[in-house]
DNA sequence: ACCCAGGGTCATA
DNA sequence: TATGACCATGGG
């Protein structure tokens, strides 16, 4: 997997797609929740569950902290796993008022945030990377398993590498570019959502082709 | 009816 | 280090 492979696989997607403009949210504090909510569950049920936070007036940390672990599984209901998540989001909003919210995090150094994030019961290594990437605006690539599947589809890595090695493989050979992690990691969702089977009149076909 | 979706934890070998 | 069980809704 070579520096030049990554970037013309991007360029492919960024010709094909056109920016992302990620992530869907309205405030840093909202992708935290997102990124809790999404784990292994479809985006589009996501979405209900953050409505019903926003129309209850609970999508705010210092109001998941204070209410009750049932009445938070409630309101999240749809995203699924509710009652582990709703724990899982009161971990993640007690750890950040008690760090001061953004302001008290923003000065700590992007390694020292990430181990402080996965100190969070809840939330793991893609969690994290798209906490830091999405609302801290920090330069960490995050690897799903879509990026796993296109990438190995196209024989750049075997697929199964723990995540970790994964994520320093792909930092290592992109310059450390903000803008270039979140555009890439969304065009790799995007392209997953809308695939090139070679079935139908695809557009994108030319994305999979070997690079 | 079956499968999976923008994962993570915990127990076990 | 590496599997396996578990968590649960909603759309295809």
């Amino acid at each position: 997997m070579t520096k030049r492979q990554l970037m013309t696989l991007y360029r492919r997607l960024y010709r094909s797609y056109g920016p992302q403009y990620w992530w869907p949210a309205e405030t840093p504090f909202e992708v935290m929740v997102g990124a809790v909510l999404t784990q292994n569950t479809a985006w589009i049920n996501v979405e209900k569950a953050v409505r019903q936070l926003k129309q209850a007036g609970k999508l705010d940390p210092d109001q998941i902290v204070g209410m009750r672990a049932d009445r938070l599984a409630s309101l999240i209901r749809p995203s699924g796993y509710f009652n582990i998540k709703a724990r899982r989001l009161q971990n993640l909003c007690r750890w950040y008022v008690h760090a001061g919210g953004h302001t008290g995090l923003e000065s700590l150094l992007t390694e020292a945030l990430r181990d402080s994030l996965l100190s969070v019961n809840g939330v793991g290594p893609e969690t994290a990377d798209d906490i830091l990437l999405y609302a801290f605006d920090r330069p960490v690539f995050v690897i799903d398993a879509y990026t796993r599947r296109l990438l190995g589809g196209l024989g750049l890595i075997e697929g199964t590498e723990p995540y970790e090695d994964l994520r320093a493989a792909f930092e290592s050979r992109l310059d450390s570019d903000t803008a270039l992690f979140n555009e890439y990691h969304a065009l790799i969702v995007r392209h997953a959502k809308e695939p090139c089977d070679g079935t139908s009149a695809c557009r994108h076909c030319k994305i999979e082709r070997k690079l």
